[in-house]
DNA sequence: GTTGAAACGCCCTGATG
DNA sequence: CATCAGGGCGTTTCAAC
């Protein structure tokens, strides 16, 4: 994992139909051999999927709302119940475990507030909750699935630290 | 905007590598209609754009923080400076304008909580702010970029409501 | 909508230096 | 790492039904 490698996996996160030749041009290497490191970066599990980006708007589910979940308890079964619950809905689009006050985080995409009114009774009948508090988005500011990449600071096999 | 449309969309979400041979079999058409749907969902910017997705924790930005914003004024000034800087934050990976208490919400990507700490300390810098409350997620449950697809349920280019 | 068939480019694999 | 060469697949466009 070095400097090509961040740069190639730059360049994908924002544009996977690049052809392996355009993708040689923009980092300086030839074909063959920026070839095989894309195939490192997906058989690592760096790469782990290529899909398509869909506009919300256009599809009509353009309500996004963060929910914020207090457990009803602390329990395994708890936690299994819940992960399972939210594994089943497709309107859960992102789902996290939190440090503090907040057990759980959600990002929730649906087509409005009935739909969104739907969701929070099928997940409220799921599991007990102590408090669940949802925010609804106005406006999107910045979206993107690209992870930030830093110059040459990462955590290699041997658990050293290295500085591109 | 049909059934078929629909089901293209969702395995495209999914696998953006299928061919159209594969998209075309699994959808239950031909390859020639199947890529003229796929052409013009790209031209009618339904499908915005096809990326690769990365293994946050391979290349190190394993800490994910929520953050809640209440802003330091209620003007278009604050406005455009706030987007104009969390443009420039690659670690802001999703920025929202909230209805109620919280005006904003983000969602950063970091290495760890030093560099969150300087991102928070640019962020601050950059335009005031009445509140800022950050929470941090230490188990990832779930993450999908693919959108919730209702059956039939969509707005047409005339505004009535569609159902399949 | 279907089938069939072209042309072209790209993927992927070897070989060599 | 670079370059060259090749087979095979997929895309893209065309024709006709």
């Amino acid at each position: 994992m070095d400097e090509i490698d961040r740069k190639i996996i730059g360049l994908l996160q924002n544009d996977a139909t690049l052809s392996v030749a355009q993708l040689a041009d923009k980092v300086g290497l030839s074909p063959t051999p920026c070839w095989k490191r894309v195939q490192k970066l997906e058989t690592n599990g760096v790469i782990t999927r290529r899909v398509a980006l869909v506009d919300p708007e256009k599809i009509g589910v353009g309500l996004i709302v963060y929910v914020a979940i207090e457990a009803g308890d602390h329990t395994p079964e708890w936690l299994a119940r819940f992960t399972a619950a939210i594994a089943a809905m497709p309107e859960v689009m992102e789902a996290h475990r939190m440090a503090g006050e907040v057990d759980y985080m959600l990002r929730v995409a649906v087509t409005g507030m009935s739909e969104f009114d739907a969701l929070y009774k099928r997940l409220i009948a799921a599991v007990p909750m102590r408090n669940v508090t949802s925010r609804f988005a106005m406006e999107g500011l910045k979206y993107t699935t690209a992870y930030p990449l830093h110059r040459g600071r990462f955590r290699d096999r041997s658990g050293r630290e290295g500085e591109g």
